[in-house]
RNA sequence: GCUGGUGUGGCGGAACUGGCAGACGCGCCGGACUCAAAAUCCGGUGGCCGCAAGGCCGUGUGGGUUCGAUUCCCUCCACCAGCACCA
């Protein structure tokens, strides 16, 4: 073989790898060390791109050199294949959401297949079959007997353009997820829960056990940002001339209670109108609040907001102090957090600093810094908010301000008037959609029995074939009567089934233990205690709240379910970088601009080699360089993995991406450079096949440069790898 | 603002545990082949000085530790990402 054909080379090795079955994990070898090695599964919509294929470029280097070092390795591959674009492809094209997912499956393996990934192909997963999503039904009724899962009445995020509710992790800034351009809504609806704030202690402690390099340290300071646990006190205030009324604030430094000039609470708050009630001059502050109320509905306006508010005629008592307080509503309270009431200590918070000279409320020093001159409060420029001690404070003058904060809690909590208190900002799970293309709730409403769980032996409850999707209104499954209408599996009378089905993200909390036992007859089996905890896990850094933390939440579950004995379901964790790529465009004259393929443009340089300026090919004029960009359709610069197989061949673009960068950084795609590991690839192919005639004359080539061409690769791989922090 | 991260040629980047900075690739320059171009192949390519041999400078800034620092410590600066009035 003379040429270095990709095509004819990696036809012929692919077949054999599969025709061996080379890649086949063997379940419960006690003979070699086990290693899990898992890519997130992808979401098959449309085509596979780059980004996807740089995801799973690494994991295979890393499955493959475990393998080769003597593992028994676990790789599999499968299909996160519910979801709103299917539906929303169907209510558009007029496809059935499974023959679109189907498609696009077919589509994302004949392409992963042509990459010469090593897969073990016998444990592909699907989430939109029965197989496995009876699964998800048959946990759900557990977790319904543990108390987990539970149905509320609750104010829920409503997004217009997807037509259901939306948790609270797929609402970014007031806007969904999905339509950067769409404000969430609020809407009071039945929905059910799983009970992640359960866990929210467990969640964040074990977190230790993921330090020191097995997750990024960003992850797991988004994740605590999440969990956002916070330990303070909660304190009564008694509102005075409203006859048992009173009012709680949360705070975490209540040492500075002295100091507080006013109380503050949200415009949403559930006692406003209770407290405005009677108030001289009603009216108006009834106007002021209203205005208020609206204002606060658009995140970022709310973030740059100018700090508003106004007295509410009304006075609340200071437990400690027995001062009176002015009360105010403000706007920068959050009604969702804490008690929705704060107290206003001006000289110790910046927020309340700021409110305080807009309004001109009281500064109180309080708290004198440890060193230094002491503070005055009417030459404060900002805030103190660090430790030190308490002054001005009754009793509690003296003391450190952590003895104070101790001292101070014990003794609300003697006197009757508070307590010690650890909030979360967490909130529990929403896991109801109002779509057909996800897992049905497999609950039966019956005017008799309430909520009746479906039997077991009744799962699972499949999704009907053909249901009208239009995209509007209800939820597409409730307009099947033959759905709907059931009998009450406990009395036998006419009930209604749940016609809501579950968020994706069930689907993506325990697939990768499924991948241990595929054929399994029960959700998970001893094959999965062999293969879990997964070593190796590499995805998105966009997962690493929503789908790592429900994962996390998830296995817990399990694990006291009795089904699964450890706690953390991904002993390390590797977040890979974007694929970027050049874009260049050119503006008409209202401003529009037209973005051109990298194909059609020619950069120009200088004669250092620095880029200069760019012209299309087409008409020789020059076009702007829009920098390095997120590959993007609307872009022009997404490169597609198909045909840049088809050129090249799969180990070109598989030595490129391992070759474009460190692995967890985003690094830009280029036609030209991967050109110049395919040139590469080729001269190794002729060195190693003796084809020398055609460069002989070149005096550095000798059979020496083979290998030292080998140990480059290899050199880059372990340089790659390693900045990588890999443990392999 | 808080949290996490990153700064090395024209560009992507390499340099293992503190030991010859700039591997490899792109781009650029020169050459071979060609009537010519493309493709391919060969050589050169951090900056400055020098005909050359060679010399000096050089890993964001300023300092420190060390025989020796891209690497370790401190200061500052810039950029990227996430969160953001969370009391």
């Amino acid at each position: 073989m003379a040429e270095y054909d990709a095509q004819a080379i990696e036809a012929k090795w692919q077949e054999r790898w599969e025709e061996e079955g080379v890649f086949r994990a063997i379940d419960l070898d006690a003979t070699r060390p086990k290693y899990y090695m898992l890519e997130m599964l992808p979401y098959p919509s449309g085509t596979m791109h780059m980004g996807h294929m740089r995801n799973y470029t690494i994991g295979d280097a890393v499955a493959r050199y475990k393998r080769m070092r003597g593992f028994n390795v676990l790789h599999p591959m499968g299909w996160d294949a519910f979801g709103l674009p299917a539906e929303n492809a169907a209510i558009k094209n007029g496809v059935h959401p499974r023959a679109w997912t189907n498609g696009n499956i077919d589509e994302f393996r004949r392409v992963l297949r042509r990459f010469g990934f090593s897969y073990d192909w016998t444990r592909e997963i699907s989430t939109c079959e029965p197989e496995y999503y009876r699964w998800n039904q048959w946990f759900f009724l557990r977790m319904l007997e543990k108390g987990i899962a539970f149905r509320k009445k609750s104010k829920v995020n409503w997004c217009p353009a997807c037509n259901t509710v939306l948790a609270n992790e797929q609402v970014i800034n007031g806007y969904c997820w999905r339509h950067e351009d769409v404000l969430v809504e609020s809407r009071e609806l039945e929905q059910w829960f799983l009970r992640i704030t359960q866990y929210a202690d467990e969640l964040l402690d074990d977190m230790k056990q993921l330090e020191g390099g097995g997750w990024p340290e960003r992850v797991l300071a988004m994740q605590r940002n999440w969990i956002g646990k916070s330990q303070g006190a909660r304190v009564r205030f008694d509102v005075e001339e409203v006859a048992g009324l009173s009012l709680e604030v949360f705070t975490t430094r209540v040492d500075t209670i002295y100091g507080a000039s006013a109380l503050l609470i949200a415009a949403g708050h559930p006692k406003i109108a209770e407290l405005l009630a009677g108030v001289p001059g009603g009216e108006g502050l009834q106007e002021q609040l209203k205005a208020m109320q609206q204002r606060s509905v658009k995140a970022e306006e709310l973030a740059t907001a100018e700090k508003e508010g106004f007295f509410t005629g009304r006075y609340a008592v200071n437990p400690f102090s027995a001062e009176r307080v002015p009360i105010w509503v403000a706007n920068f309270v959050l009604a969702e957090y804490g008690t929705g009431a704060v107290m206003c200590v001006p000289a110790h918070d910046e927020r309340d600093f700021e409110f305080a000279q807009k309004f001109h409320l009281p500064v109180k020093v309080v708290v004198q810094p440890p060193s230094g001159e002491p503070l005055r409060a009417d030459q404060m420029k900002e805030a103190y908010t660090e430790y030190g001690s308490s002054v001005n404070s009754g009793s509690y003058s003296g003391l450190a301000t952590p003895a104070a904060i101790e001292k101070m809690t014990a003794d609300a909590k003697s006197k009757g008037f508070g307590y010690g208190e650890t909030t979360y900002r967490l909130r529990d799970w929403g896991i109801s959609r109002q779509r057909y293309w996800g897992t049905p709730i497999p609950v039966i409403y019956c005017d008799k029995d309430g909520i009746v769980p479906v039997p077991d032996d009744q799962l699972p409850v499949k999704l009907p074939p053909d249901v009208k999707l239009t995209g509007e209104g209800q939820s597409p499954l409730a307009t099947d009567p033959d759905f709907v209408n059931v009998k009450c599996p406990k009395c036998g009378g006419p009930a209604r089934r749940e016609t809501d089905t579950m968020d994706t993200f069930v689907d993506s909390s325990w697939y990768y233990m499924r991948y241990c036992c595929p054929d399994a007859a029960t959700m998970v089996d001893k094959r999965t205690a062999y293969w879990m905890p997964m070593d190796q896990y590499i995805g998105g850094i966009e997962h690493a709240v929503l789908h790592l933390l429900y994962a996390r939440f998830w296995t817990r579950v399990m694990r006291d379910l009795g089904l699964v004995s450890f706690d953390e379901p991904f002993e390390r964790l590797f977040t890979q970088g974007m694929l970027l790529a050049h874009c260049y465009y050119r503006e008409d004259a209202s401003g529009r601009k037209r973005w051109f393929y990298p194909a059609e443009v020619e950069q120009q340089f200088d004669e250092r080699g620095a880029p200069v300026s760019a012209i299309a090919k087409e008409d020789g004029q020059p076009v702007l360089y829009g920098g390095i960009e997120k590959m993007s359709k609307s872009k022009n610069n997404v490169v597609e993995p198909g045909a840049f197989i088809e050129r090249f061949g799969a180990d070109t673009a598989r030595a490129f991406v391992m070759f474009a960068g460190p692995p967890d950084q985003s690094a830009p795609w280029s036609d030209a450079s991967a050109e110049g590991v395919h040139r590469f690839l080729r001269r190794l192919w002729s060195f190693s096949y003796g084809e020398r005639t055609r460069i002989e004359g070149a005096a550095s080539l000798e059979i020496a440069d083979l290998d030292a061409g080998l140990k480059k690769i290899r050199h880059e791989l372990h340089a790659a790898l390693h900045q990588a922090r890999f443990d392999y």
